[in-house]
DNA sequence: GTGGTCTAGACCACG
DNA sequence: GTGGTCTAGACCACT
């Protein structure tokens, strides 16, 4: 899988991690069972800190998207355990301000929705849940 | 107009400040030519510093939501002055992370549209673009 | 003549004043001896406040594009009495920013040279000096 | 690179950084992926308080000029990267101003454009673009 | 009285 | 050690 970090993003790269990492797995490049590279290859692979790398594998590790094994490292988690209500409802909490932001911009009802559709199916294309 | 801010998040004082005025602009709270109170009185009412304020303030009117009128101070823009391609554009890169989670967390494509829709309802309404 | 104040402009409007006004003594439309409206009639006009008419006639009187007369108020000055080699040397060094940022903008010597002559042109025009 | 702030000049701090930062690129003294010096490091330098030198900064960012690079601060941006239709338009309307002034001041056309031809060398010379 | 500028100092997120 | 955020207080430009 290939990550391509943003250096000049105001997105911390941290994030940037977890985020591609979340994709990969939605557009099941990611499989159950999976190994992530080990933190100190990432980070040397992509020039960055090693706190960084460590960073984003334990926020993922919080978030269930995967385990941290001490023999065989960061392990991708079943799609089953990953699901949590109190995620969506963060979630929910996130997606509002976007949404608010989209209709003062301009966007209509049916845009919205066709642009997430054509963004959902993007990722669920190929994933077994 | 009713301002709650979270000193508690993480999300800066700021951008909760963007987000809600945002918000407000949707759910048609604030029209086009209203004042925003002073950043000074805004900055008094919720007990933050007026720089914070301020810095909402200039980020809202970098994205077109507000103008900066030098005799009336920030003035709520209309509608049509905000809409803006690229801002588009820099929503639909920051939802994208948003549906993989949703997905990864186990939402189907109709739950997650029925979801949008209702929260994109919740704003325009009474709101005329 | 047609003075534009922009409200939400960054640049002051006693500036804006200012400049329009020079403008069209460059463009022929105001003339040696001939009356500004007064302070208070063109505040009135624009809509806005005393002072700041003031401050942008105090400011052409001092750089010499107009005098104040008691009876008859604001008069643009003889293009002969504005000459005045200290202004020129402040242009000179006000000028050098802007040219700085076009040639990093990726303007050419030519095209830069043709823009201005171009500027110049529309100015001085039907003026006699 | 050598700053020479005027502290008694009417224009502000940030500006004058900002203005030799750009007179700086232009001259060639600071190339392509140069790194400028810490906030803190050139606050004390020359000193005056970070904050103002971040607003410096920042404004050179959002023109294009520096990147602001996670791992690495600030650097200067590609001569390619920095251009930019809009900033030349800005150009255009500010520079105006001044070429009123100087016909109003008596300079002749081909006086002006020599002026600019020359400060235009004592940018471009020694820069690739 | 308004926003803009500058200073100053603190804490935190980031790498 | 870096920039980002927030607070705080001062002065000034502008209207």
């Amino acid at each position: 899988m290939f990550l391509a970090i943003d250096f000049q993003s105001d997105i911390p790269i941290y994030m940037q991690l977890k985020h591609q990492i979340i994709a990969g797995i939605a557009r099941g490049e990611l499989k159950e069972g999976e190994n992530l590279p080990s933190v100190r290859q990432l980070a040397q692979d992509i020039g960055i800190n090693l706190h960084t790398v460590n960073k984003a594998y334990t926020l993922l590790k919080e978030d269930k998207y995967i385990l941290m094994d001490r023999r065989k490292g960061a392990v991708i988690n079943s799609m089953e355990s990953m699901a949590d209500a109190d995620s969506v409802t963060r979630l929910r909490e996130e997606i509002a301000p976007l949404i608010a932001q989209a209709f003062c911009k301009g966007m209509k009802e049916d845009e919205l929705l066709l642009e997430i559709a054509e963004i959902y199916r993007s990722f669920s294309q190929g994933v077994q849940r």
